[in-house]
DNA sequence: ATGTTC
């Protein structure tokens, strides 16, 4: 199937509605961004054909194909209208997001320390494949405190103050987790790994705010020209991936009884108001508290490093995910509605004066975080008035190469060199690993940046560059 | 992303 795109705006193309189309679909992109993501389109289309969606099957700049969604995919469902919760339309890696943290020191002051802060983080954050991780839990019981608290459980426990929780996006935790509905499996591979980065494009970045956009969110945010920052991004590891696999299977069995056929399978899916719906929202959820329960204990690790080796504090400026569903209120057809909305690779945007900010972000808006690809820039965005796409913006580059193609391209050795001479200070945990992750294999970061700001979902307020990457 | 193909 080819998917017509009708330019209809600065980087806003339209979908007609066709075929089993509810809604139309959206995408938010620059013709530049859009190339060779023909089967991305196609997934947004097939979006628009979910039992309840409504408005329109959103795209955001960084689009790419994915599981079922679109990763970059927006869309909401009414649950009064049969609306339905889809697991692929929040990603195998439930709650994957960002979190960053702004220090009292610059550039210049921590360069004298530098090598001696990365030989603090390398044996402190526990990454790679598999096992290691800041705390093991025997099993369930002590795993229960995390999936239902959240950062707060963490918080609790001594891992950091109360001011990180009102600097996380729900405070911390999400209120309406069930952890019965997470699996045996899901928990025995969880519990191995309660603060630990991961694989991938996961990362812990040491930075230096390289550029400030808009000075006053800058500061409302914590931010200053050249000064150091660490960023975190990981996920809920094994326990998001196998709650995600769990709940697809057992919505897959229900779907005829609920009378629902999609046009792939995987977009396997169920009422929100149906016991397979309210099954995996309520694991969903508990995965999304694991997820910020792992980035604040990895901050934690990273707290002690920089006070032992540099002397210095880190702030939180903000932890938000990109990967997740939310019930929210929105206004649509000039209607207030409670709406399940997912977002793949998509990250929320409040707007100034929304009520689920915290006080001292009232006036500016949501702090928007942004991965860049390794050696690259990461962005710092705010959510702006308008509300386009149920306040949602982009969520980094997304690739253009396969793991393979990337890996066969350039060696780990070489990249770790060339990052090294640019005088990025790099601990990775695997050669291989590293060469997957070489910025020949995504898109341009700040491309994605340009378009999404220029499609009105938000706008910029500071990019920051790599000082020291320690790597998954 | 992921005990990288239950």
């Amino acid at each position: 199937m080819t998917v017509h795109l009708a330019a209809e705006g600065p980087y806003r193309f339209r979908i007609e509605p066709t075929g089993a189309m509810r809604v139309p679909g959206v995408v938010f992109a620059s013709h530049e961004l859009l190339h060779g993501a023909d089967k991305a389109i196609e997934q947004v289309a097939n979006v628009a054909m979910l039992p309840g969606v409504v408005d329109a099957s959103y795209a955001m700049p960084d689009v790419h194909w994915g599981y079922g969604f679109a990763i970059g995919g927006v869309a909401a469902t009414d649950p009064r209208e049969g609306g339905v919760v889809s697991p692929g339309g929040v990603g195998f890696d439930i709650s994957c997001g960002v979190r960053l943290l702004a220090a009292d020191i610059d550039a210049a002051e921590l360069r004298p320390v530098l090598e001696r802060v990365m030989d603090g983080l390398d044996p402190a954050v526990p990454r790679g494949m598999g096992k290691g991780a800041v705390w093991h839990l025997p099993g369930r019981g002590e795993l229960t405190g995390i999936l239902t608290g959240g950062s707060r459980y963490a918080v609790e426990h001594g891992h950091g103050d109360e001011r990180d929780l009102l600097r996380c996006e729900d405070a911390g935790a999400v209120a309406d987790a069930d952890p019965g509905q997470v699996g045996e499996r899901a928990v025995q591979r969880g519990a191995q790994q309660v603060g630990s980065l991961g694989s991938g494009n996961h990362f812990l970045e040491v930075q230096r705010v390289a550029e400030v956009y808009d000075p006053a969110a800058a500061e409302a945010f914590g931010l200053r020209p050249d000064q150091v920052c660490v960023m975190i991004h990981c996920g809920s590891r094994g326990l998001g991936h196998q709650i995600c696999t769990d709940h697809v299977r057992a919505m897959e069995k229900q779907m005829a009884r609920h009378g629902i056929t999609v046009p792939d399978r995987q977009l396997a899916c169920a009422p929100v108001d149906s016991a397979e719906g309210r099954a995996y929202l309520g694991a969903m959820a508990a995965a999304a508290n694991y997820g910020r329960a792992n980035r604040q204990l990895l901050a934690q690790a990273a707290r002690q490093v920089f006070r032992r080796a540099a002397g210095a504090r880190l702030d939180l400026v903000y932890d938000v995910s990109h990967n997740l569903a939310k019930l929210e209120d929105h206004e649509v057809g000039g209607e207030r509605r409670r709406l399940c909305v997912h977002r793949k690779g998509a990250t929320r945007a409040l707007p100034p004066g929304h009520p689920d900010l915290p006080p001292d972000l009232r006036e500016v808006g949501q702090p928007v975080l942004i991965p860049g690809t390794m050696g690259t820039s990461s962005y710092v965005l705010v959510g702006v008035p308008g509300g386009r796409a149920f306040h949602s913006t982009c969520h980094g580059a997304g690739r253009v190469q396969s793991r393979h193609q990337a890996a066969r391209g350039v060696s780990g050795r070489h990249l770790r060199d060339t990052m090294e001479a640019h005088g990025i200070a790099v601990r990775a945990s695997s050669w291989r690993g590293l060469a997957e992750e070489t910025p020949d294999a995504y898109k341009d970061v700040s491309a994605v940046v340009e378009a999404s700001e220029g499609a009105g979902l938000c706008r910029k307020v500071a990019r920051l560059t790599p000082i020291g990457v320690v790597k998954g």
